[in-house]
Order: structure tokens, then sequence, then C-alpha cells
RNA sequence: GGGAGCAUAGCUCAGCUGGGAGAGCGCUUGCCUUACAAGCAAGAUGUCAUAGGUUCAAGCCCUAUUGUUCCCACCA
């Protein structure tokens, strides 16, 4: 027996547990099928389930269960990324909680605490991931630093390595004084923060005068080592070459000419610190600068800073400022806003920093990556956001990949301190292969975490080895991911794909959006703005949330959540559930026959052939990606279509004495049912599973074929005949709602019309659906008495006699809105037709169809304007 | 500075290759009609941001403008 109402939780968890215990999940390697790869985008083990996460997700789980049941041997390879940063804060706090620190337990010992947490927390994520409903092939679960990806990775920084694409230099770097570690320019943040503009006199050591220097880091003056600039500025000309005194510190600093300086911009002057800013880095190296740093790794002014050692950047800029303003140095001070580059992780303002860092060379990794795409061998979609990925490509400089952390794929890389070798290598060396000493030391640092996840599509397959997996699931066939994470995954799996596989890893990139908050605004921890998927779910169902998160949204648009829509989805997911549970009851202790072709009435054919133009409409959507169309097409077709008309245009049937009527009407019910399900499965697996199992049909609708479009169920001459039926019904109904006629009151009706037999087919459905007692055939208005209502619609003139109920004011109100409204229609057609353009270029089909229409409100005009005579 | 998106009913948003403006929620009216009140029936509601242009025909294509959101770069 079913609920009475719809309630996931009863099901939900048993469901997804019979699926995995038939294998569901696990594709077979079968020659005679194509396969169907998604790589998951995988979550980090320090991650919680958030409505990214769900949308991605539900997103790759339709596509996945389409395919499935559209007979691909359907792989959606799951994992986990090992988070090489976000784990090792979390491990550090632990740390810290115990009173303990990174140095204190050792590297090896922090290692295994990282290991555990690995093992306690990093299973969180999956067992969410199952909540969904996600059909991911958990035999195949991968994590970044298992022993397969990490042999991917060790294999791919060697063979980078030899070919001379991964290098190891000096180079400005961006420092996250917190994580202790180098980052990427990916993984830095700006955030626009007003500040000032400081205006410092920066006297010559001539004593001839000063020169207005403006900076927004006044605390870097002590790194100083030149004030450039624009060797076109007239008004610096003869300064060029001059020295000056750098204040508070007093050391003698040249001025220098550099076409970096921007003409017009400030004071013109620009002080050089090339240790702490990148630009003034390179000006540095052009005009070989002493480097002096002054902020040490950790943010903390170091023995250069003279007095300010020991002091955080901030309090140093305080106290340089305050300085400067005693000895009458500061010139004025300017609100100013700019962009402050941040931590992506922990949002601690970046120091640029000069430092020894391993790099990927990028130049010749991303113009083939840059070229599948311009080929259509990888296509975006929506296609717009291949230009955000070119814009990045084409501007992309060297990848700093080293990090120093601990939790992560150490370099492998060995130096030899005795003769200076440098050992990377595929296995670990015991001795030095130049000097032969056996005591090497192993380079400290461990890579970018998406060093690793760029591998993903082809390290969770078994590269290096050339497995049958990798054999035949790669190239994958399709990776979904949100907007913002094509710079740091999406490019770098393409140009890995390219470099290591030699194919680019997957066809098609599904893009799209992010999930934000009532008011528009990103859901984020420090807002505290988020909702918890896992409590949607709990309270509505995963197939409500899976339903409103795929709903009435366009490709590569973002989502903005409401709780309201939730309810709407549940109410949908509540309709679906009755209506089965209707027909599942009516089934019930009958043996209900298949389908049978033969024997159809309109009602029938006009259901059937309604679902067939939706199946092929859901396929195509499908297809396309177009979710959002694909689910608008079935809900109006499931709770319009199959709900609100025909099943109530089965109800007479089946409480027919006539047993082989119930039976017939049970068939159709039963197969459009079935189709409904298999149609809606891919988007709300749980319920439809749910339902299948009432229906006792086969083990799992998981694994049953998706409908495909049958032309021989098609009956476009019963469908409009019944539409024709349906506008008469709605007519009555619109009647004895204006009326106010009591539900209960049943009348009687008059259709006077060339159709009597379409009419008297469908008698058994109009005395239902309006209450109608009896039905009668007139060639004339006068034989269904006065006191009438009346109805024109294309086939037939309809009159009811309702007596007392009669309000000829309101009757002739409403048959003037009638009016207005077929003489719009025809002014329409009119205009269209008396345009000699129209007629002439317009596709012949078009205007023939707008001839017809013509015609057919005209007749309508017609008898309209008669029963408005018969007011006066 | 460069680029992209969005602007459609009170709200949130669909609208496919140009060919009669749609949904959900909300609102009005009447209904517990034995699948469903998480429901049924009947309704009301739009200068499709603005101004031009292309076309027989524009919400859709082109140009400009305004507002808005985002991405990239980053000038002290």
């Amino acid at each position: 027996m079913m609920n009475k109402t719809f309630e996931p939780k009863e099901f939900e968890n048993k469901l997804y547990q019979k699926w995995t215990k038939g294998g569901y999940f696990t594709p077979e390697i079968d020659k005679e099928k194509t396969p169907f790869t998604i790589v998951i985008p995988p979550p980090n083990i320090t991650g919680q389930l958030h409505m990214g996460h769900a949308l991605n997700n539900t997103l790759q789980d339709i596509v996945i269960r389409f395919k499935r049941m559209d007979g691909f041997a359907t792989l959606w390879l799951p994992g986990t990324d090992h988070a090489s940063i976000a784990t090792e804060l979390k491990i550090v706090e632990q740390l810290q909680a115990e009173g303990l620190s990174k140095a204190k337990v050792g590297r090896e010992s922090f290692l295994e605490r990282a290991f555990l947490w690995k093992e306690k927390y990093g299973g969180r994520i999956v067992e969410q991931l199952k909540r969904l409903g996600s059909s991911c092939d958990w035999t195949k679960e991968a994590f970044t630093m298992d022993e397969k990806c990490s042999k991917a990775v060790r294999e791919v920084f060697v063979s980078l390595y030899e070919k001379g694409l991964i290098y190891r230099g000096y180079r400005m770097t961006n420092w996250c004084t917190s994580c202790g570690t180098a980052i990427s320019d990916a993984e830095i943040e700006y955030d626009e923060k007003p500040s000032f503009l400081w205006h410092i006199k920066y006297p010559y050591t001539d004593g001839s005068g000063y020169m207005v220097v403006a900076t927004t880091r006044p605390e870097t003056i002590l790194g100083d080592t030149a004030v450039a600039v624009n060797p076109d500025d007239q008004r610096y000309i003869s300064v060029v070459g001059k020295t000056m005194l750098l204040p508070i510190i007093n050391k003698e600093i040249p001025v220098i000419a550099d076409h970096y300086v921007e003409l017009g911009f400030g004071t013109g002057a620009v002080k050089i610190t090339p240790a702490h800013d990148p630009n003034d880095f390179e000006v540095g190296e052009r005009h070989n600068l002493e480097i002096v740093t002054v902020i040490d790794e950790n943010g903390i002014m170091n023995e250069n800073a003279a007095k300010y050692k020991g002091m955080t950047v901030l309090e140093c800029r305080k106290a340089v400022v305050d300085d400067l303003k005693e000895l009458g140095l500061i010139e004025k001070i300017e609100p100013h806003t700019h962009n402050v580059g941040e931590c992506y992780r922990c949002k601690t303002a970046i120091e640029p920093r000069p430092c020894e860092q391993w790099f990927v060379k990028i130049e010749s990794l991303a113009k083939p990556a840059i070229d599948v795409v311009r080929k259509g061998e990888t296509k975006f979609i929506p296609q717009r956001f291949e230009k955000t990925y070119f814009n990045w490509m084409e501007n992309i400089k060297d990848w700093c990949i080293s990090r120093q952390l601990w939790w992560g794929h150490r370099i492998p890389c060995w130096y030899c301190d005795k003769c200076g070798e440098m050992i990377v290598s595929r296995t670990d060396p015991d001795y030095c292969p130049k000097c032969q000493n056996d005591k090497l030391r192993q380079d400290e640092d461990v890579l970018d975490t998406w060093f690793s996840s760029a591998l993903w599509p082809f390290s969770t397959l078994g590269y290096p080895d050339k497995t049958k997996e990798l054999e035949y699931f790669y190239p994958t066939s399709l990776l979904v991911t949100a907007y913002d994470i094509i710079f740091f995954w999406v490019a770098r799996m393409i140009f890995s794909g390219i470099e290591h596989m030699g194919k680019t890893p997957f066809p098609e990139v599904l893009i799209h959006g992010i999930v934000r908050d009532e008011k528009g605004r990103k859901m984020s921890k420090s807002l505290g703005n988020g909702v918890d998927p896992l409590i949607l779910i709990d309270k509505y169902g995963a197939d409500s949330l899976r339903f409103s998160l795929t709903t009435g949204v366009a490709p590569g648009g973002d989502i903005r959540f409401s709780e309201d829509k939730m309810e709407s989805s549940r109410n949908f997911m509540n309709k679906l559930w009755n209506a089965s549970r209707y027909v599942i009851m009516n089934l019930e202790g009958k043996d209900v026959p298949p389908l049978d072709r033969d024997n159809l009435t309109n009602a029938d054919k006009w259901i059937l052939t309604k679902l067939q133009i939706t199946i092929e409409e859901v396929r195509k959507n499908l297809e396309k990606y177009e979710f959002g169309l694909s689910l608008a097409k079935l809900y109006d077709f499931i709770w319009n279509d199959y709900c609100d008309w025909f099943i109530e245009l089965t109800k007479p049937m089946l409480y027919s004495q006539d047993h082989s009527v119930k039976l017939r009407a049970l068939s159709v019910l039963k197969f459009v049912l079935i189709n409904i399900l298999k149609l809606m499965h891919p988007f709300v697996p749980f319920i439809t599973e749910e339902i299948w199992q009432n229906l006792n049909i086969s083990p799992t609708i998981m694994l049953e074929s998706y409908p495909k479009y049958d032309k021989t169920l098609v009956d476009l001459d019963a469908f409009d005949s019944f539409e024709a039926i349906k506008e008469i019904i709605v007519k009555i109904r619109n009647i004895r709602a204006e009326m106010n006629v009591p539900p209960t009151r049943k009348c009687r009706l008059f259709v006077k019309t060339a159709n009597v037999d379409a009419i008297k087919n469908a008698r058994v459905y109009i005395e239902k659906l309006v209450q109608v007692l009896e039905i009668n055939f007139v060639s004339d208005k006068e034989q269904a008495g006065n006191k009438v209502c009346q109805a024109v619609t294309a086939s037939a003139e309809i009159y009811i006699p309702l007596g007392e109920l009669v309000d000829f004011e309101k009757e002739k109100a409403r048959i003037n809105k009638e009016i207005e409204k077929v003489t719009a229609e025809i002014k329409r057609s009119q205009s269209m037709l008396n345009n000699a353009g129209f007629v002439a270029k317009a596709p012949k089909k078009l205007v023939d169809s707008e001839r017809e229409k013509l015609e057919k409100h005209t007749a309508l005009l017609d008898k309209l304007n008669l029963q408005l005579k018969d007011f006066d």
C-alpha cells in the first residue's frame, strides 16, 4: 500500500542501498556498447556538501542516468581531492588545540595525522553525495593521493621535467604569510579595499630639494633601492641619474628612468622595492638593483627594517607614517581604494616575495590546449565560456607548483649536497649518480593540489599503466563543472590530457552557474547565508531538491535559491506520487493487458500522441543539456495532461460495469505512467524507483530503456478532435463558474454542431467532467428554450438552460468579452494578410494557416454577434 | 583598462532555427468532486530596460544608451 502523501524519507536510503547492492552503477567493459564517461569534480576531503555540490552532482547524475538507460556503458567515476592547503590548515588547527605544532611533531607524524584525518572525515562528503542519489561507480572511487593517482603525478612530474617543461627558479612569487607557502596566480583573489595614497618627500642628496613619491605601502620604503620616473617625463629629465636619500634609514638610492612608470599618474615618480612588488622586481632586474627584503615569510619586519624589526606589516606602516610626519616628509595623504590580493583559502593579504620555487613552463602546453577548443574538439556549453577560457589561456604565465607544505605529493627531486647534483626520478634514488654520495636530501616541498587534479581524467583510470579501463573509458565524454573553476581545473586538465594522453580529455564541458541565496548573494561561510542541502533533503526529499535545482534554469546561469521553489517541487513530487498511487490502486487484483493499439478511444489517442510529442521534446533537450526545458515539458505533460485531463477522463471507465472497458482504460493509464516514470527517472530517481517497485514489472527502473519516440502512436487527427472536446468542456465550466452554478447541480446541454458523432463519442467525458445531465443535439437555438447561457467553439454552439441562475447582464458581458478577443484575433490576421510583403515573402504554410484562422474567427464572430442580438 | 552576463507579470525565472507573450509562487472567485487541500475548477495581471536599425515580420538579429552582476588585468 502506498502512503497517501509522498514521504521520501521512507524509501530513499533503502533504494540507494538496493542500487549499490545490485551493482547497477558499475558498467561492464563491453565492446558492443559505446562508453559514456564522466569523472566527478573531486570534492575536497575537508568539504561538506553545499548547494554547489548539489547542483553539480545533480546535473551529472541526470546525464549519467539518461545515458545508462539509453544503452551506453556508463561510468561516473567518483573520488575526492586531498586539498593540500585546506587539509593542512585543519591538521595545524588540530595540533594547536593540543598545544602542539608542525615543528614539534615533525613531518612523518604530521602526515600520519593527516591520513587519519582523511580516513575519519574524508568519507563524509561521499556519504552526502549518496544522499543526493548520485549513481557513481563507487567500486572505482579514487583519491588524489592514493597509490594510483600518486603514481600518475610522479610520472607526469618527471616526464615534464625531462622535457624541460618543469624548472626550478628564483622568481617573484605570491606568498601567503598565514599559510606559509607560495601560491599560484590563480589562487589569489582581489578585494577592493579603501586605503590611502601617501605622498612622501624624498630629498636629493645634493640638497637640491626633494621629489614627491606616492605609495600605498609606506612600510616598504625600508626596502626601496631606487626611485623610477618615465624617461619621457619632461619634469624629471634632469634628475635621472641623481641620487636621493631614502627617508628614515638615510640610504642613498638612485633615480632611474623606466617606461614602467606611467605618465600622468600620481606624481610621476615611483619608489622601487624589488623585494616586495612584482613590477618593482622586474624593474630591479632591468636596472640591476639590489634586492632588500624587509618583510619575512611570516609577514614580520626583519633585521633590514632597522628599528621596525619585529613589527607586523600594518604596525610598521603606521609607525613609518608617524615618523615621516614627524620629519615633515609627508606632503599629503589621499584616500585611495585599491585591490588587495588575498589568499583564496585564508583571505590573508598576499605578500609578493622573491624565492626559489618550482614552475611549469606553460607556453607550449597552452597552445595546443587553445587549439582543441578553437577546432571544436572540446566544446564549452554554453559556448560563451570559451571566451573566458581563451582569455586566460592566451595570457597565462608559468605555473608555480611548489608549496611549502607537508600534506600533498612531495616533489620527487633530491639534492646531493656533496656535488650539487639535482636528481629528479621516477624511483627514489639511493645515491648520487654523479658522486655516489648516498646521503641525498629530498626537496621539502609538495605540489599544488591542482597539479594532481589536472590529471584526474586519466590518473583515475590507471595512467601511466595501459589499463583496459583507460583504453575503454578515455577520453571521457563530458565534464560538468561551475564556471568559477575553469581556470583552476578545466584548463589544466585540457593541457594535461593533450600532453600526456595525446587527446583532449573530454569533447564537451558543461558549465553551470552557482547557487545564490534569496537575495542573489553568493552563499558563503562568512555571510552565514549558506543553505544546507542535507537539511533540505531531510525536509523535502532529494528528488525535490534535484528538481528545484534544475527546473526553470538556463544553462550556465546562476540559480537563486528559494524555499518556495522547494515547496512547489515537493508538491509536484506529491502529484506524481498520488497519480501513480491512484493508477496502482486501480491496477490491483486485475490482469491488465498490454496496450491494444487497435482498440483506443480518441481520448486514449490524444494522450498517447501528447506522450510521443513529450518524449521527443524531452530527449531533444536532454541531448542539448537543456534540463530546464525537458523538465518544463514533463511537468506540463504530467500535471496538466495526464493528471488534470486523462485521469479524470478515465474515471467513468474505471467505474464502468463493463470489465473490458475498465481494462482498456487501465492499460492506457499504465502504459503512459510507465513512460512518465522512465522519462522522469534521471531527474528524480528515488520517487520513480519507489513507484516502479509498486508496479512489479522489473527489479529496477534504472536499467529500463529510455522511452523513444514512436510515431505509430501518433494520431494528429484524433488529437485535434479531442482538443475540440476539451474546448467545449472548458467553455461549459466557464459558464458554470461565471453564473455561480452550484457544483453539484447538473444541467442540460444543447449542442448545435456539424459533427454530432464526435460529441456523441465524447458524451461520457462531458457528462462526467462538467456535471451534465444529458446532451441534446439541436439545429436551432430556440430548441434549447429561453433563459439559456451560450458559448461558441470552432466546432460547436453550446446552450445551457440555467433558469433562474441566468444573469443576463453577466451573460452579455461574458459574450462581449469573447467578441473582443475574437475581434482582436481577426484584426491581427487581417493586418498580416493585408500586408503584401507578408503574403509574398512569408512561408506559404504560414500564410495559409493565417487565412484559416481568419476564416475560423470570422465565423465565430458571426455566431457571437447573433447570440448578442438575443439580448436586445 | 579588457571581457562576459543579465534587464520579460507583484516576486523568482523560462522563452529552442525571428512567425499569435509563458511557468511556478502570489492574487481574485467557487469547491473537502472517494489519487492528491502538498488538491480541483474558473479567472485577473506585461510599452518584453531605452533609442535607433535590419526584416513582410523582432522579446529573439545589429548599433548605441542606461542600469545591474560577474570575470580578468592591475598603475605606485
